[in-house]
DNA sequence: CTGCATCCGCCTCGATACTG
DNA sequence: CAGTATCGAGGCGGATGCAG
């Protein structure tokens, strides 16, 4: 018999409210994040959500199963895991809004200096960062390696896409440390820097650069020759 | 002296954990709902949300007027109160985002009998049904006067505004006490159903109703004679 | 009266141990 | 591997106190 239990409801008749009992509690929103490009195992959620505690994490998906946010993915597979469900990924563009506003929080004050970094992180940062408004022209595709993570942006026909995994045919490759790429995502280190230092290092169509610098925000215009906007001193 | 207060925190390198660190406890983004359509007072906020306690909306405020989302307005004066920062502002889209979430969850599952229910929620409502793509080619104005609250959307060279308060001269004026309106928008009550019921009246030009049905999402499509997407059997 | 601070009981959370 | 059971610590909710 399914024991009693009591949710702690914000008990308005609010959309927003309704939101926050679903989703608003602590972890909730991270889960759900894990499970945007992809399923993922019970097992594989415990190690990317560092200090969550086995039950909870139990206890959250059992409620996001009820919510039908999320759905077990074959129960009678071993492989089996969770996965999201048509009403879950409706939650991948409010997760991106507020990635946007962690971002900006990010960078006008600090980010935390023992903070636990992962890879997988970067395809949700690039997401949040890419606007389709300053989509280029042309036809090309950005590759990012992100420590052992490997993921692309698309631009076609001025749609962009987000994609995990390598492209066929990149017109630029990326590579960074994933503490650099975040360092560069946060303002907090200039990305022309960052390639004199090697710290991110750039191979492809050069002209590209500027385009792709664009795309996600690190370039404010157009650069003219004789100043740059990503060029200045260092923020105090 | 500032006590040394510490905050639990997701300790991740992720735009996502950076922003549950600053708006994701308990009550956080119900206040900043709140403060969306304009500043509020201290009491204000408490009545606005029934069960928060008050030492944890002090504590709350502070928390958010150090991390730069909402500030005090004009300390001097005695009607001063919060009023969000651009950076608080930046939460709009996402506060959207997850009501739509909510609605659609509340479509699906049922509804809180018990919640109370303010007509201030209503504006926030409308902004998460409007859909821009959906706008009417011709320029109109829609006022809703959902109990004693009163705001309008209006529509002008395809560009979609909500503002709170009365409209120069609508086309259409729809009026609803509030419990009604969530249940349209909750699509737990037909738009038809209650304006035959009158639980809802509307005033105006007869021929804008469909086109702000539409751009609200009640109605699916242009409407073809004889079969209207609107009309149908109660699901089951 | 408003804008908070303090205190207390309870529920959620986080960590560990344990089971199928 | 995928959870369940248990328990201490802390966040939360409600009542009350207090200063401007």
């Amino acid at each position: 018999m399914t024991m009693e239990r009591k949710k702690r409801s914000y008990d308005q008749q609010c959309a927003l409210a309704y939101a926050l009992d679903v989703v608003g509690e602590r972890w909730t929103l991270l889960i759900i994040r894990e499970l945007l490009h992809g399923p993922r195992r019970y097992r594989e959620l415990l190690d990317a959500l560092p200090g969550i505690g086995t039950n909870l994490l139990a206890a959250r998906l059992a409620s996001l199963v009820d919510a039908g946010v999320l759905a077990p993915t074959e129960p009678r597979r071993r492989t089996g895991g969770y996965m999201l469900t048509d009403l879950g990924r409706s939650l991948h563009e409010p997760i991106l809004g507020l990635s946007r506003f962690g971002m900006a929080h990010t960078t006008l004050h600090g980010a935390r200096p023992g903070a636990t970094v992962r890879a997988s992180w970067a395809v949700l940062a690039i997401e949040a960062m890419v606007d389709a408004e300053r989509a280029p022209e042309v036809d090309e595709t950005y590759q990012f390696e992100v420590d052992a993570e490997t993921f692309h942006v698309q631009v076609s026909a001025g749609q962009v896409e987000v994609r995990s995994g390598p492209a066929v045919d990149p017109t630029l490759t990326v590579r960074a440390d994933a503490n650099s790429f975040f360092r560069v995502g946060m303002r907090q280190l200039d990305p022309i820097e960052a390639l004199v230092s090697g710290a991110v290092a750039v191979e492809g169509v050069p002209a590209a650069v500027t385009r792709c610098l664009r795309l996600i925000g690190l370039m404010n215009d157009v650069a003219t020759p004789g100043r740059s906007a990503a060029l200045g001193p260092a923020t105090a």
